[in-house]
DNA sequence: TAGGCCATCTGGTCCT
DNA sequence: AGGACCAGATGGCCTA
């Protein structure tokens, strides 16, 4: 999904956001989904209003001029629904792709809950994506570390891999870590810390990010949840091996800080 | 009641 | 020209 649609050639359209989103939100009104019925009607009758305003005065009396007037009068009214309606679409778009971070977001969801404010969200994720990347590198570390000498064996398996490296198939890595296969093979740690420079520096408390109305639970590797929801991230979906602990110790050191953030 | 958050309107700017 | 994006203004709602 490519959020970032200030940085595209073309912009992004509504219709398609609408499509990405409408369906997995059921809305009743493809327009005006959290516009409450009672502004929805108070729109249409305003600009009800406004049409029978201006198509009924003037009648007999007005010039031509007037008439003209009248009328562009009525067409600027009618553009400025038009433009503020696509504004209000835009704007729902906008949150509702702001709803889908907050569900993916290691933090309670609920009735009882109080929803995340947009700055928080982004806070939030911002430092979500800087644990996950550090973690990764971590991860990426201690395997390196457990097979220490055959290193090499955790590289992309490249022509000139095999040619340097003869004793160790150039697979050896997606035979021994499948699951790591990929996400060692797509980043070399060089490579990642410069596109991501700001790992390490996760930013201090935010005065912005709140503490929650329900308290956080601390529940094993120090992995910030919430009461009675389990954490969506996969990292807490599975029991952290005993070789890990290292890797446990710092994601509990993230997650303080993370947890700073929300104070 | 002040402050935070949000939705909406509006005018301007940029892009296709 | 029309549409998308942006930022400022404004008013409503909620909470400490």
């Amino acid at each position: 999904m490519n959020s970032d649609s200030s940085s595209m050639s073309s912009r992004a359209s509504s219709p398609d956001m609408e499509d990405m989103y409408l369906r997995s939100h059921h809305r009743p009104d493809n327009r005006m989904s959290s516009v409450s019925s009672t502004q929805n009607d108070m729109l249409q009758k305003m600009s009800e209003e406004m049409l029978s305003k201006h198509g009924s005065r003037g009648e007999g009396e007005s010039s031509k001029y007037k008439i003209k007037k009248q009328l562009s009068e009525q067409d600027l009214q009618q553009l400025r629904l038009k433009i503020n309606g696509r504004e209000r679409k835009r704007m729902h778009d906008l949150n509702l792709a702001m709803d889908g971070l907050r569900e993916v977001m290691p933090y309670a969801h609920g009735p009882s809950v109080r929803k995340l404010s947009k700055i928080a969200t982004l806070l939030l994720a911002r430092n979500y994506i800087l644990m996950l990347t550090s973690s990764l590198e971590e991860m990426k570390r201690l395997v390196g570390e457990i097979y220490g000498g055959h290193h090499s064996a955790f590289h992309c398996g490249t022509v000139g891999h095999s040619a340097n490296h003869p004793v160790h198939p150039p697979n050896a890595a997606h035979q021994v870590h499948p699951i790591l296969g990929s996400s060692l093979c797509s980043n070399t740690p060089s490579s990642l810390s410069a596109s991501l420079p700001g790992i390490g520096t996760i930013r201090p408390a935010h005065s912005l990010l709140k503490t929650p109305s329900t308290p956080p639970l601390s529940i094993g590797s120090g992995f910030q949840h919430w009461a009675g929801l389990p954490c969506p991230c996969t990292i807490c979906q599975m029991p952290p091996p005993p070789q890990l602990s290292v890797m446990t110790t710092s994601m509990s050191r993230i997650s303080a800080e993370t947890k700073d953030l929300l104070k």
